[in-house]
DNA sequence: CTTGACCCTCCAGTTGCTGGAGGCCCTACC
DNA sequence: GGTAGGGCCTCCAGCAACTGGAGGGTCAAG
């Protein structure tokens, strides 16, 4: 199966699977006339990575992951680690966001929005601690 | 003032003061020696940088609201306008962190966690839709 | 006069792609 | 048989916003 098939299959972008090679999350055969050739195997994968990108879990996680799932002497303990971990970091970055968002709108609030030169939200950018 | 001391005043790191110069958000005199030399203007403008960082917007963005501050003809309208876009894409990221969080969750709570090699996380990543 | 803490510039790397240039290959149509 | 269009290839550059390090000048104290 050449690189466009695996695109349409798997949903990534020919360039992000071609990057996926280079940095060696999947290694395609190649044919003859030097075009990649995935197997189901590999279409598996990348299905995999796909997924696993869009649960947020890195690159590199994902390659850990891979190896996870084909090590049929894994113990799911090390896969619940890994996702609890990243559960952890979107938990942060939900709660700096939430925090962002609040200091946000109180400042927006605060401005009058008008044809006045007078900001609330720059008086705020300039002097808060 | 040399930069390490406007390090220390604005929260900074050095690094970053001379990226934004580099970058022209900033520009020192410099001294005799070729060190950089910041005076209050100039302090004050890399600690506004530093909070309208803090509050999430590009150093694109910073560009604009700097020179918004710069200008005393400037509308107040045109600065909400910045940080209104700039809320919508906090809560757009913290909606999409949210529901990634959920998936996550559930995930999580189906596997075991144990030594077995079955693991429901590395299942949902394979055949989820 | 040396030690250590500064400062300087320039280059490379981070994450995860994305876009483009330049060029081969393959199929279809005239 | 020639050509037009796709698709494929590699390699290079760039995005955001820094960060780290090499290699080297400067400065104040003891």
């Amino acid at each position: 199966m050449n690189i466009g098939h695996a695109s349409t299959q798997t949903g990534l972008p020919v360039k992000t699977i071609r990057y996926y090679e280079e940095i060696g999350l999947v290694a395609p055969d190649r044919a003859e006339n030097g075009y990649r050739d995935f197997d189901a195997a590999q279409i598996a994968d990348l299905r995999f990575l796909a997924q696993a990108r869009l649960m947020g879990f890195s690159l590199d996680e994902c390659r850990t992951l891979l190896a996870l799932e084909a090590d049929p002497s894994r113990h799911s303990r090390d896969v619940r680690a890994l996702a609890e971990q990243n559960l952890v970091s979107v938990r942060e970055k939900i709660a700096n966001l939430q925090a962002l968002e609040a200091r946000l709108t109180v400042l927006i609030e605060q401005c009058h929005g008008d044809e006045a030169p007078d900001c609330a939200i720059l008086d705020g950018l300039s002097h808060e601690a």
